[in-house]
DNA sequence: CACACATTCAGCGGCATGGCTGAATGATGC
DNA sequence: GCATCATTCAGCCATGCCGCTGAATGTGTG
């Protein structure tokens, strides 16, 4: 997960797709970046692996969607630093 | 940031630092830790580098503590999720 | 001063990552 | 069925990271 969000790229895919409603196509992510569109592929292969991504097809397009609960995890992460030690 | 938080070994760090009270020296740090010392002090490193960590001098050996400050900009970050698109 | 201790600096090998290009899959429309 | 669009798969190369070992820096003790 952390190694997900570690990536520029992979941040900005997730801020970009949450302001856009919260799903976008692959193309419409890839079209939002200077990168390779293949290159963003992997990238959203990568956060779906962390869990920060699901995708479903809908016709002959894959309709990406942000995990949310997935980002409360890191947020629990954090917590800990916030009770005594 | 999320760069030195990909790292487990550094994670780690953090929390064994946190629960020993916010500041541990060196060596301790690297008492706990199966790699060698030298592996450990290059992950010291990267966590100052990111501003998680700062050192000050004590006679002989170096005591790091914690920024928690640092931390709440990923709090931040995440924040951005909560919000309405 | 000489020595021991705590810690870091420098460099090596192996493996993963990130960018690219070129070819393959899969659904649509005529 | 065939051409087309959206997307992914496979492989290349360069760079960076992580673990290690061996040598160097700095600081206290006799």
């Amino acid at each position: 997960m952390f190694g997900a969000l570690a990536h520029p790229a992979r941040r900005r895919i997730l801020l970009t797709v949450h302001f856009h409603g919260g799903s976008m196509t692959a193309g419409e992510i890839a079209g939002v970046f200077v990168h390779a569109w293949q290159t963003t592929t992997r990238h959203l292969q990568v956060l779906e692996a962390a869990g920060l991504l699901k995708h479903e097809k809908q016709g002959r397009m894959r309709i990406y969607r942000i995990e949310t609960k997935r980002l409360e995890l890191v947020r629990d992460w954090l917590a800990w630093f916030s009770r005594a030690p």
